[in-house]
RNA sequence: GGGGAGAUGGCCGAGCGGUCAAUGGCAGCAGACUGUAAAUCUGCCGGCGAACGCCUACGGAGGUUCGAAUCCUUCUCUCCCCA
């Protein structure tokens, strides 16, 4: 393997980085790697709590997948075990526990969805549980007894939680560790994460030197906020963009996004290079450009990046003909209609809305329209007829109904 | 071990015997305006039912009462103070 000099690798490894900590010891880790031809190995922890994955897990991942371009190990690990105390950063609750089968099973998925960033035949992947379910009662001891309450409680999350009386189980006090020990055992040079695992990475780094290895350098990656422009993306926030979503969806998710998000998003989620972002800053000062229109090409960037160039462009279409003509899509959900029955029963089967309760509600709000036509009739039937019709709720959900 | 406080809808948080499917805020949904932006305004916001209504719900289980989120018993869980 050539490796790129030192300083250019650094220029790449740097960009769109929050903190490298220590930065010195970096550098020195990759002239060594330069010198004796070996790679480093960059660790990246992930959470199976979820099985799937989003834009906010796309940028830790995105900056793995450069670190293998540049010709370094990355090892993904599956925090199986690890899913099981539940991660307590940034959270200010207990964390559900996962059941470890649960873990494996979400983990596989996750497995699947990083092909699309990174590239699965140089990916070293392992489990935390293949170390971390071994270890008995008294190993836990000796390592608990290498850290203590005091710097556990330097982290924000638990300070807060304990300031404001709210419950922190001796157990999540063991999440860090067990992640660190991930650390150890791995011997990681490098470990990714998201600016709100600095706490756990800076322990893994702590745990090193108690076990007399050369500490990883911990490099954090700014977290990217969801669809709201508030809350960082999460599932449970109800604000992502995954991965697996349509073309569609992704370009039009990518549209409801605040003016503010368009700069980090090129930057993070698209992983746009230094000129690019030039250009783009460029527009966003320049009053004569609409926003609008940079968001378009940051939403058809998006969709080429996850998708392919073609299906940005045809979600474009797509989305241009019902947002802005109004009119419908060309594909849709179908539902087959055998016999007369009530609209609400047929929008409640085919999922467009959640109860009937939540359907007689559109149907008064003037939402739910019918070939064109607004519904007014709550009751109203539907009979299998030659020709389809279509059904329209609120400004996206569509239902082609065939007789 | 002792003493005190508390557990309410996705979240925060009122209510403390009927008028409570439960004030208010946030989130969400729909409509208007737009660029599926922001801001703003309006409406909705447990389920079933065309509707009178019925069912489920205020940590769990019992009980008192014509009637309980509200009172009692007990269990579970949490927080605080003392040892």
């Amino acid at each position: 393997m050539k490796y790129l000099p030192v300083n250019e690798q650094l220029k790449l490894i740097e960009l769109g980085v929050e903190e490298i900590l220590p930065k010195g010891e970096l550098q020195h880790k990759l002239e060594r790697s330069l010198e004796t031809n070996k790679p480093i190995n960059v660790k990246l922890g992930c959470d199976p709590s979820r099985p799937d994955l989003h834009l906010g897990h796309a940028v830790v991942l995105r900056k793995l997948r450069q670190f293998q371009d540049l010709g370094h190990q990355a090892i993904l690990v599956i925090g199986d075990f690890t899913a099981i105390i539940g991660d307590p950063s940034g959270r200010n609750k207990t964390r559900p526990q996962l059941s470890l089968k649960e873990a494996k099973s979400n983990a596989k998925s996750y497995v699947d969805q990083s092909k699309v960033i990174l590239d699965i035949n140089k990916l070293k992947i392992v489990y935390n549980s293949e170390w971390l379910n071994v270890m008995n009662f008294s190993d836990v001891v000796k390592l608990a007894s290498r850290y203590t309450v005091a710097r556990m409680l330097e982290r924000d999350d638990f300070t807060n939680r304990y300031k404001a009386e709210i419950p922190i189980s001796i157990h999540e006090f063991l999440y860090p560790l067990a992640q660190g020990m991930d650390s150890v055992e791995l011997k990681a040079d490098v470990e990714l994460g998201g600016t709100d695992q600095k706490f756990n990475l800076l322990v893994g780094r702590d745990l090193q030197k108690e076990y007399g290895q050369d500490p990883q350098v911990i490099l954090t990656l700014p977290l990217l906020e969801g669809t709201d422009g508030v809350e960082k993306m999460s599932k449970s926030y109800g604000n992502h963009i995954s991965l697996l979503d349509s073309p569609d969806d992704m370009y039009g998710k990518t549209l409801s996004l605040s003016d503010e998000m368009i700069e980090k998003y090129f930057i993070l989620a698209v992983g746009a290079d230094e000129a690019t972002m030039d250009d783009i800053r460029s527009q966003l000062s320049d009053s004569s450009v609409n926003p609008r229109d940079i968001k378009r090409r940051l939403a058809r960037e998006l969709v080429a990046v996850y998708h392919s160039k073609e299906k940005a462009l045809e979600a474009e279409r797509n989305f241009d003909r019902i947002f802005v003509q109004k009119a419908i899509p060309d594909k849709m959900e179908e539902y087959t209609l055998l016999e007369e029955k009530q609209l609400l029963e047929i929008l409640l089967e085919a999922g467009l809305i959640k109860s009937k309760g939540e359907g007689r509600r559109l149907v008064k709000q003037k939402a739910v329209i019918i070939d064109g036509e607004t519904c007014t009739d709550e009751l109203f039937q539907i009979v299998p007829g030659d020709k389809e019709i279509v059904l329209k709720v609120g400004k996206r959900r569509f239902l082609k109904v065939l007789g």
